[in-house]
DNA sequence: GTGCAGATCCCCT
DNA sequence: GGGGATCTGCACG
């Protein structure tokens, strides 16, 4: 088993953890399985400087995660059906800020990533940010979870050979903001 | 392939 | 009471 990204990786600069995050590994275990996947495409969400983060209008019920300790899980519903998956980081100089994950490419597990899914092995199980959290059965349930370690941690993957910057997906503020990173 | 409607509910104003 | 860091299915072509 390989072991988790440490804490210090996610006290940095939210937009920096976003972009070095691509290609690292998502791991999940459940009930004795274990699920795999390659981080893909992410977005950075920030605090003041970003209208865009639930974050901008203050600390709240829903948001509290994202001014809290970096290396955890920030876990929200939103649709009224789907949860989206975040890895708390930001530098030490700021009060909030996380990644969003917004797509991987599936590893090991991906028979359990499927039935989660309650569709066919595509090759496509987690090319979404709900589509993810469905696939690894993240919920509210993980939100504020230790990802330095445990049923659902981070670790080391492959270095991109190329990572393209551009604007985020499906906000309606701060639209020109380059922080979303894919690899290309 | 593109485009749009509908599902569905918690949080914040 | 409004809106949202989305996804799916259906229509069209």
């Amino acid at each position: 088993m390989k072991s988790a990204i440490p804490r210090e990786f996610y006290r940095r600069d939210t937009a920096e953890v976003a972009q070095d995050l691509l290609g690292k590994r998502i791991v999940r275990r459940v009930q004795g399985i274990r699920m795999s996947g390659f981080i893909l495409e992410t977005e950075a969400y920030k605090h003041l400087e970003d209208p865009a983060s639930h974050a901008f209008g203050g600390i709240t019920e829903r948001n509290k995660t994202m001014f809290g300790e970096v290396g955890t899980a920030y876990v929200y519903f939103t649709y009224g059906m789907h949860f989206c998956f975040n890895v708390v980081a930001r530098h030490p100089d700021t009060l909030a800020g996380a990644v969003l994950i917004r797509s991987v490419v599936p590893e090991h597990g991906a028979a359990r990533m499927a039935r989660n899914r309650g569709i066919g092995d595509s090759g496509r199980l987690s090319d979404g940010p709900a589509k993810m959290t469905q696939a690894f059965e993240i919920t509210k349930e993980q939100c504020g979870a230790d990802l330095t370690g445990g049923e659902l941690y981070i670790a080391e993957g492959f270095r991109p050979a190329n990572v393209v910057a551009g604007p985020r997906v499906g906000i309606t503020k701060a639209t020109q903001m380059p922080w979303n990173f894919r690899m290309a």
